[in-house]
DNA sequence: CTGTTAGCGCGTTCAT
DNA sequence: ATGAACGCGCTAACAG
């Protein structure tokens, strides 16, 4: 069995990898028996002598079997696409953690791209999933109100579930897809029950960029929060921001520039949090809580060692990533029917919120 | 050309994607002028008109070209594995963040996988990147100096080298691989100078698990510069624990519990330096930096926001990340010569080091 | 239980 | 400049 010796572009794999022909000749069996004597599917089992034999080839030889070739013959690449907005978020950080977490128990791969909260790039991403065959994505980046983005979203996301893929998305969506997410607006609902038994009733918002689905729906909670108690959101107690500690000091010193009265902020996400505290401390020389009250979104372990620790609406991160991925993996039971998870959200009290100053 | 209607197995793909065949017949031309005008490579330039009557059809049909399928076919996937310990950890996230930035830059994919520090899982991981027939290896876990793992680490690698795989190393690690790192002894040294001119002469040390390569030279590195100055680092002056917050706070506990005239504490990475901050304040009732000077290791963002803000060995981890990515991708100018990148260090000062309390 | 064989979709020689 | 045909490594029918 000669091998054609095809001269090699230089882009090309140095050497060749050892294959399953060759483990199936070392084996002296057909590599249709080595093929299911090592992935012990399809036609059945294999009799114990072969099996053993193929084994002890595949392990002599250092076998590895070709992921490539297989997603080609199979149609399946056992390998999922995880789009995020920002990695360097600790948020963002905590969903991969989930989610690559049940990926590994369920021996598949992710691919990781990130937005950067650019609606262009999050299509080129699906783009490249799409390519790569992915068999699922995640979608935790996008979340993108903008109406045109929302239509290519929907399109490519077409294309890739006609495909077979499957799709879930973490976070709201404008996407018919599976989802799952939490109750933001009860979140924000909870943070402002909180503030308000404390006797705030000037509460300023750091809010998000508009045009997210998730920031606008918890902005949508603080004020029908707000609204519930006979209180308004005025206009000029929201500033927006990117989603970002520095977002959220900036936003932060334009709130108190526009309304210095305020006595309490809730931040839309923990770095926001983070970036309100700081601008209160050093840029506004407001103690926090004696003055001013501060709250966060998210609730992840590093707000406890902000100063004063952050109290925070409280989200299930690390589950809803591994829930997002268990979603993918199991088969929706009806038929063409939205599943959509919502996970628990609470709040943690701790030391950044206080009872309003006289 | 009919096409047999195979009977499918539920596990595969619903409806077909569109395929080069189907694009070339669109537009009229064979597959190979399709595939040319697509890609533009082999064969030199496509006539303009059939150029663009293909393109017109790709994009009428919706077509996404197939990436295992072209990796089967040009035994290259345009995929780079990236392994690292832990994504909450910022560290790790920025890490990934440069990386992900280069990758994306250059059309590549980046499979993600997380090891939690567990040599098993780091090896698990490698072979199936191997199996993804991954074009290179960004290795910014392992660092294990255990000789039985580092053995099978070098036995895997050089497997996946052999093929044509590239490797690049971040951080130290026992492997012949190309490598980006830092001077982390440097880097001890320069957080060991401050704290001696400050007048600290009792420091403890916080540190990661032994057994892991950088954590070790950390350590060695606060050794030598305490040995330079003709001090010692007493056995009882060093706590292990996980490179984590929680590990962090342990062992501040531990380490105060058996030399309570402790002045000062370095801690090995900036998670445990959070950990060792609350542990002070909050367990042992001591006053940063009035009594006792913290200083981290990263220097990462979220450590301005420590209390009080940290002061820290300051690595250039986007950097780390992207010029990993970057090495991995330029093409080794002498053959088999290790490269070896080694970025700068520096030193933040910040509010958590003070002068020794008398 | 085991072997034979036909594709999976694409890149790439080799003729034309 | 274009097309025909082979092979990349593997899975899954089908035949024994």
């Amino acid at each position: 069995m000669v091998r054609s010796p095809r001269t090699r572009s230089t882009t090309e794999r140095a050497h060749r990898a050892v294959t399953l022909q060759q483990v199936a000749e070392h084996a002296g069996v057909s590599i249709a028996t080595a093929s299911r004597a090592l992935h012990g599917a399809s036609g059945r089992a294999v009799g114990e002598e072969l099996r053993s034999r193929v084994l002890a080839a595949a392990a002599e030889l250092d076998y590895v079997s070709n992921a490539p070739a297989q997603a080609l013959a199979r149609s399946r690449s056992s390998t999922v696409g995880l789009i995020v907005h920002d990695i360097t978020d600790p948020y963002f950080a905590e969903l991969v953690a989930g989610v690559t977490r049940v990926a590994r128990e369920s021996e598949l791969m992710v691919m990781l791209a990130a937005t950067f909260r650019d609606p262009q790039l999050e299509l080129e991403h699906l783009r490249r999933m799409r390519t790569q065959r992915a068999d699922g994505l995640l979608l935790a980046g996008s979340g993108f109100t903008e109406p045109e983005f929302a239509a290519r979203l929907a399109e490519t996301l077409a294309g890739f579930a006609e495909e077979g893929g499957r799709v879930v998305c973490i976070g709201g969506h404008g996407v018919d897809a599976d989802l799952v997410t939490v109750d933001h607006r009860y979140g924000a609902e909870l943070a402002v029950a909180h503030l308000w038994e404390l006797g705030h009733r000037r509460i300023g918002v750091v809010a998000g960029p508009a045009g997210l689905v998730t920031a606008d729906q918890r902005l949508d909670g603080v004020r029908r929060a707000l609204d519930a108690r006979g209180a308004r959101l005025a206009p000029r107690c929201v500033a927006a921001a990117d989603f970002t500690r520095d977002g959220g000091h900036a936003a932060t010193l334009e709130l108190f520039t526009a309304r210095p009265d305020l006595t309490a902020v809730l931040a839309l996400n923990d770095c926001m949090a983070a970036g309100a505290l700081s601008a209160l401390r050093d840029g506004l020389g407001r103690a926090v809580p004696a003055e001013v009250s501060v709250v966060g979104f998210g609730g992840l372990p590093f707000t406890a060692d902000l100063h004063p620790a952050l109290t925070a609406v409280r989200l299930p991160v690390e589950r809803i990533g591994s829930r997002a991925m268990e979603l993918l993996l199991e088969p929706p039971e009806h038929q063409g029917a939205r599943r959509i998870v919502e996970l628990e959200v609470g709040l943690t009290v701790r030391a950044s919120t206080g009872p309003a100053a006289g």
